[in-house]
RNA sequence: GCCCGGGUGGCGGAAUGGCAGACGCGGCGGAUUCAAAAUCCGCUGUCCGAAAGGGCGUGUGGGUUCGAAUCCCACCCCGGGCACCA
């Protein structure tokens, strides 16, 4: 009876929906498992990387389940965002219609995985019953002063005609569409999330991978030093502070300038009337310029001198203020005081203006410096000098008081009143308004009197309308019919029409999981407080630091707002201890690769035609011609195709060749008349995209081998943590593997000449194979369970060959490796346990237990070595004392060879493994 | 520039400081076949050797150790993140 994928597979996924199978209850008798997989954007079609993340993260949370867990692995789609309003742009389509149609897709594409989401529990982010609490939520934060209204700079997308988060820019670029991005005072949505910086620092509770814990880390960007107070020496400011942030306020005494953003709001009165016009000209410069531009430009520094001065509050001297575009008035301040002998940045700067260079410190084990001969500054350890209180305190590499002269220039500080000690962080609020229309509404409405309400809970959600026009920015604001409404009061008002940027939709999306239909609340508490938090979170490393972090910030802030008051309350009534449940979203986090195109040459072509100046002119471009190479003027492999002109890679080097519309193009492998558009160019390992023509579309992968064989290919072929090419000729061995499963599932066991020790060694794969499996599941380490399953399978094809084990210890084996591989292949494991006359599930069994003494090797292979190296090998019982594995090394005739002559300096034993025998 | 992660056969990859290369792909040889595909059996790091066996071998150089892919130091290369952050 052949392996029929098609009718297995199709069969099973209608049967266990039928039956529910996938169905998760709470069920306070047993163990949960909440596993969770990033939810995917409907953008179309599922492709390969969804494959690859979700059926491995499927695999554990079946293997979960086995293991007596009760497992809840749900689904939903992030559904708001950009590319439903582009189709709608550039197609007519409707945004919504747009993408319910995707997600109608690949709902579908989804099921021909075979994985165990739990469809009742599906959530869709663009649907109104969901965005009703993205906007409840929203309301809350502005409730509890977590979400306000704020001017600031902001990087606003003249292409997307939207502003975005600062994690949405890449060097002074949209992280999505590589555009520009410009900087603008706005009036915007914010959330807090400075407000938790330091708690988000804390990783302490939760099982992350260091890559990602660093990357938010950095991102928070936490820095410890003090604000010191200078004060404006002249002019209308006269008195007034211009206050810096420094990590280094020891070094205060070797302040010689200082520097001020181009923004910063005391410029102006700062600035002297002799060198007002200077300075205006250089802030308007320094506004047109992009971010990008300002990296682009070499490194020079620019700036313009005030004709301002402050003073010093550590000794009083009075100090010149500059305008430089290298102080950012994002960060710190805005202001900084300079310290060139210090700090690289205001060192080159000084050198650059002729300014003063002064150094506070004095090398350790070094000479002091030589101002006039210094390249650059000294930022390393030694003393303190000419710093008044301070001189002679240590300057060592540590940061914040763990750095002596740190310390001792805080405390002068505040003791003296000039400064406080301050933490920094790079970290800035959230922006959250989107000046789109496929996006939550915000719901708020703009009072006549310029002040701003919400909108009452009952009438949420605020309705996104569907009649809008899509020609350009802000669809919603152009939008009478929606802008236009009446306050609490019956006045005339006007609705926000920003909406809200879609990673809100997906900072709280596991919490709907728990029960999409309830309308009391966002979600359930029965539901959360059974199944919080989330156990096992699997995804990519590229929301490293935008979902990851947002996510963490949400789950925080609905903390302190009391929104799992209720959840905590019914973990206690089920006598479970909801301490520290709710800090943090969730508790492991794992991160996969990505698959990559395959490696392909370019085809191997054959031209004739003429030389004309650089290049050749073809009359005829032939495919793999063979013996007709001779007949080319240009033989070789085809390197890069644009349009009609060929890189030829050939033996004297890289050829142009022009293929005019007259010139023949054959390629017989491709029948019919044939064009230079089908000519195959070579590709190296890169990301699949359609343009490449690299896509490997699983969907034809699943038609041709089967979900099964695709499951346990991706599971296989990769490091899952790594990823890498796709290799079209490697899931054979995968399809190979299934088809050799049902052999040994479908075939009548003979026994024949039945051995114990066969049956013995069979029954020790067995359990080995279990523990093998099984710790590569609960590792991530995907492969070596596959590798352990298809080991097993060549035992089992090895025992029905030689029929020498006995038929109990055959069905166990055959029942194992049903069991084991379930949870990566589970429909044809599925299958062949029914036909093996189960009447139930193999998903519903439990997983097998490994028995340390069954698996137990008897003998062992043990290796001898003289002086480390390999000579001789000796099968020895398991538990070999130490004396008699030397007397069995000394006993080797091998060892003996490479000893003679030699004295025995001593003899290292490590039975049952090893014995190192060490002459010289 | 700074901070991470990683370099193992032709390829994907295994390997609690203890037999490097499990498992698979590909390749080679054989069986089967009229033939091919599929399937089955065997071999497959590299060099020397008829073989027995031996030399070399986990990016490079050094170190620790009886013993290093694994630990330490320096360097090279690849991938990722951040990038005038005071």
């Amino acid at each position: 009876m052949a392996y029929d994928h098609r009718s297995i597979e199709h069969t099973w996924q209608q049967r266990w929906e039928d039956e529910g199978l996938y169905r998760s209850r709470v069920d306070w008798n047993r163990p949960k498992h909440y596993a969770l997989t990033m939810l995917p954007y409907p953008s179309g079609d599922l492709h390969m990387g969804h494959w690859y993340a979700m059926t491995p993260s499927d695999a554990r949370a079946r293997f979960m389940r086995m293991r007596g867990h009760n497992v809840l692995f749900p689904i939903g789609f992030d559904a708001f965002g950009l590319p439903a309003e582009n189709a709608a742009v550039q197609r007519g389509v409707h945004p919504a219609e747009w993408t319910w149609k995707n997600i109608d897709r690949m709902r579908t594409q989804l099921r021909s995985m075979g994985a165990m989401f739990d469809w009742e529990r599906e959530a869709v982010s663009c649907d109104p019953s969901y965005y009703r609490w993205t906007e409840w939520l929203f309301k809350q934060m502005v409730e509890h002063g977590v979400a306000y209204r704020g001017e600031a700079m902001v990087n606003w997308s003249p292409t997307l005609q939207t502003v975005l988060a600062n994690e949405q820019v890449i060097d002074g670029k949209d992280e999505r569409t590589g555009q520009p991005v410009v900087q603008k005072m706005m009036e915007q949505w914010f959330f807090a999330i400075t407000r938790y910086a330091d708690e988000l620092l804390d990783f302490d509770s939760i099982d992350w991978p260091d890559p990602i814990r660093l990357m938010q880390t950095n991102w928070i960007g936490r820095s410890e030093g003090a604000r010191v107070d200078f004060s404006i020496a002249e002019g209308p400011a006269a008195g007034e502070p211009l206050t810096v942030f420094t990590t280094r306020p020891d070094t205060l005494w070797g302040a010689t300038f200082m520097v001020v953003a181009p923004e910063h709001p005391l410029l102006a009165e700062i600035t002297t009337d002799d060198r007002r016009d200077e300075v205006t000209a250089y802030v308007q410069a320094a506004s047109r310029r992009t971010e990008l531009e300002r990296i682009a430009d070499d490194r020079d520094k620019t700036g313009v001198f005030t004709g301002g001065y402050a003073v010093n509050p550590v000794n009083q001297e009075q100090i010149p203020i500059w305008v430089a575009d290298y102080v950012l008035i994002s960060y710190g301040t805005g202001a900084i005081m300079a310290v060139p002998a210090h700090d690289q940045r205001d060192f080159e700067f000084a050198r650059r203006f002729g300014l003063t260079v002064a150094p506070v410190i004095h090398p350790e084990g070094g000479d002091p410096l030589d101002e006039p001969a210094m390249t650059e500054s000294y930022v390393g350890p030694g003393v303190m000098i000419n710093s008044g209180p301070i001189d002679g305190v240590t300057v060592n590499d540590l940061k914040g008081r763990e750095n002596p002269s740190v310390a001792a220039a805080i405390d002068w500080l505040v003791e003296h009143g000039a400064g406080e000690e301050s933490i920094n962080y790079r970290i800035r609020d959230w922006l959250i308004s989107r000046q789109r229309y496929w996006g939550s509404p915000i719901p708020m409405i703009h009072r006549a009197d310029g002040t701003v309400e919400s909108v009452p809970d009952d009438q949420l959600p605020v309705v996104l309308p569907e009649d809008v026009p899509f020609d350009g920015t802000s669809p919603l604001a152009r939008t009478p019919s929606f802008t236009e409404t009446v306050d609490s009061d019956g006045n005339r008002a006007r609705r926000e029409t920003d909406t809200l940027d879609t990673f809100m939709c997906s900072s709280w999306y596991w919490f709907r999981y728990l029960s999409p239909a309830y309308d009391g609340g966002a979600f359930d508490p029965e539901e959360a407080a059974y199944w919080l938090p989330v156990d096992t979170y699997t995804g990519g490393a590229e929301h490293a630091v935008m979902h990851l972090l947002y996510a963490r910030f949400f789950v925080k802030a609905m903390r302190d707002m009391g929104l799992f008051d209720a959840a905590a309350t019914g973990m206690t009534a089920h006598g479970r201890d909801s301490d520290g449940l709710f800090d943090e979203p969730f508790l492991l986090l794992r991160n996969q690769g990505q698959i990559l195109g395959e490696d392909r040459t370019g085809d191997r072509v054959v031209v004739s035609g003429e030389e004309v100046g650089t290049r050749v002119l073809a009359d005829r471009v032939v495919v793999d011609a063979g013996a007709a190479d001779d007949a080319g003027v240009v033989v070789g492999e085809l390197l890069r195709r644009t349009e009609n002109i060929l890189q030829v890679s050939t033996a004297a080097g890289r050829v142009t060749v022009e293929v005019p519309e007259t010139a023949v193009v054959e390629i017989p492998s491709i029948p019919g008349p044939n064009d230079v558009n089908q000519l195959r160019h070579h590709l190296e390992i890169q990301r699949m995209s359609k343009s490449k023509g690299n896509v490997v579309n699983p969907d034809d992968l699943v038609v041709e081998y089967g979900a099964d064989t695709v499951r346990t290919y991706l599971m296989f072929a990769f490091e899952w943590q790594k990823g890498g090419p796709w290799n079209s000729q490697g899931i054979m061995g995968s399809r190979r593997f299934i088809e050799d499963v049902w052999k040994i599932g479908t075939i009548e066991y003979q026994p024949e000449a039945v051995s114990g020790d066969a049956s013995a060694q069979l029954r020790r794969r067995i359990h080995q194979t279990t523990a093998r499996v099984e710790s590569g599941l609960e590792a991530f380490k995907f492969n070596t369970s596959v590798a352990a399953l298809m080991a097993l399978r060549n035992d089992l094809t090895e025992a029905a060959r030689t029929g020498a084990v006995d038929p109990q210890v055959w069905s166990e084996g055959v029942d194992t490796l049903l069991k084991l591989l379930a949870p990566i292949a589970p429909h044809v494991t599925e299958e062949l346990w029914r036909r093996r006359g189960n009447d139930s599930s193999i998903h519903l069994v439990a997983w097998p237990v490994s028995d340390p003494e069954i698996a137990a090797e008897e003998t062992i292979t043990m290796v001898l070595q003289v002086n480390g190296k390999v000579r001789d090998r000796v099968d020895v019982p398991a538990d070999i004392t130490e004396a008699d594995a030397e007397a069995e090394a000394l006993a080797s005739a091998r060892i003996q060879e490479w000893t003679e002559g030699k004295i025995v300096r001593k003899i290292i034993s490590r039975p049952p493994k090893l014995v190192n025998v060490v002459v010289s």
